[in-house]
DNA sequence: ACCAATTACTACACAGGTGTAGGAAACATG
DNA sequence: CATGTTTCCTACACCTGTGTAGTAATTGGT
């Protein structure tokens, strides 16, 4: 009351917002991608809304319905993002032409690439395998899609190691969900506890395992 | 317009809604609980609102507050209570009193026994293997300390087997990690999809993997 | 230095959920 | 059948998020 100047009313004017820093739409689309990937990371796919995006970003919710259509636009196109950035990684990590010779080796060397990717990046894994039932349906079911694609993978690999090595003793359908089970596992351990385990230890136990499935 | 009857300006007057059954509150608590766990189970933990319970069970909301607290305190005493049935039946699953003469035997009754269990009841395991990140946080803690829990106990259990086999050839604590990410992981599968996997196929992979590691 | 285009902000109407006060119906009991 | 108690319903005020119109600031080109 005893503050400041002028004006009789009115009470404090709710001064003016400050700009923020004015932006190319391209640029800015990639800000809000960034913003809504943190608040993942950060809060879960629960805390997610266009209001939120805007917070995180430091702008007002027009800015954000001037670049995408709405929450589903944005996000969607913030999953081809991440998809991309994922498959990519994948790719690297799994053996362009694997040496058949040597399979122990095969199998620990690319665990431990795997093990190394989800390290480096866990922004971008995190929201893939932290997931689960709350995200929003389109995340769901292009994860999923990409998740059977690569299961189909393993189950080949499984078929052919068991065929090097003679009859199929082993169901090999079942046992690449098994394997990429355990993959999974030992990611979201990576994630949420990095320091537990060391790599070489997840490794020995993956090589273990189709060792023991050989 | 051209319409029913006496009354002037209002529109059709809202038809008072029937009465639901009169019930006492312990009763009522119950129809709740359930209400909540088949939205759950049906839309996942994200369409739980005080609200959808309460139509659901097809009363008004007031009624939902004069039995509880809150959403908190609703979700929270369904916790308890699917805790209790989960907790139970996983204690019948697991054998008692060890045959450790034939552990194979003993590894393939287990998991059969532990897939028949969640078979029968996926009201109550669904909410647990399908959950993460998404529902609330004192549901994940909860589920997460049984979880931790049941670990110490497979890792006991395979610290046992190596114990017997001779020196420990593998990281007990991981591989039970492992066993444990296998068992969540067909749980799900049998939940989302219980015709795709017999029993037995499931029942088979696990004793492998078992086997292999001994 | 000005002007026009671009970009950001304020303010609004609307939708759905929370929690509560107060009235209305059903039931038990005499 | 009258009455008190229990249980349920309606109606309201409030909060948070959506999506949009209209206005104001910034900035690049001349």
């Amino acid at each position: 009351m005893t503050a400041s100047a002028s004006a009789a009313a009115k009470p404090a004017k709710a001064a003016r917002r400050p700009y923020a820093a004015r932006v190319p739409a391209d640029v800015r689309r990639a800000q809000l991608h960034d913003a809504a990937l943190r608040i993942i990371v950060r809060d879960g796919y629960d805390a997610i809304s266009i209001d939120a995006i805007a917070r995180e970003a430091g702008v007002t919710r027009p800015v954000v319905y001037g670049v995408f259509e709405d929450l589903r636009d944005l996000l969607g196109t913030l999953l081809d993002r991440q998809q991309e950035r994922a498959l990519a990684q994948l790719a690297e990590a799994l053996p362009p032409e694997p040496d058949l010779s040597d399979p122990d080796q095969l199998v620990a060397d690319t665990a431990r690439r795997m093990i190394e990717t989800v390290r480096a990046d866990p922004m971008t894994w995190q929201p893939i395998l932290l997931a689960a039932s709350s995200m929003p349906e389109q995340a769901r079911s292009r994860i999923d899609a990409d998740r059977e694609n690569f299961l189909t993978q393993v189950t080949g690999l499984i078929e052919l190691g068991l065929a090097l090595r003679g009859g199929p003793v082993l169901d090999a359908e079942v046992a690449a969900h098994a394997i990429l089970a355990i993959l999974e596992h030992f990611g979201r351990l990576l994630l949420t506890d990095p320091d537990r385990f060391e790599t070489e230890r997840l490794v020995a136990t993956i090589a273990g395992v189709l060792t023991a499935l050989r």
